[in-house]
DNA sequence: GTTGAGCGTT
């Protein structure tokens, strides 16, 4: 199950969002989005756990306070099914 | 050197 996480502080990072969420349980992926370009966050992210896990990481982690902010922590949108080439539209 | 609700690149 992918976890959209958001109210991030500007400074995390992919790393430290995984390891945050590895408080919970073991992480399969985890990724911050930043800018394009500037490498600056864009305060929110990623991440990727088992189905139990991540809900056990939405009760946890929702509202955990990290850098002064408490987290956001969703379920995630399904993003666009796998697309074989590139944008072809 | 800035900003603050959200849904990303394979």
């Amino acid at each position: 199950m992918r976890l959209h996480v958001g109210n991030l502080p500007w400074k995390v990072r992919d790393g430290e969002l995984q390891e945050l969420f590895e408080s919970v349980g073991p992480v399969i992926s985890a990724r911050v989005i930043t800018d394009h370009g500037t490498n600056r966050s864009r305060g929110f992210g990623f991440v990727e756990m088992e189905d139990d896990l991540a809900r056990q990481a939405i009760e946890k982690m929702n509202g955990h306070e990290v850098g002064g902010r408490p987290l956001r922590v969703s379920e995630a949108q399904q993003r666009e099914p796998r697309a074989k080439a590139s944008s072809r539209w």
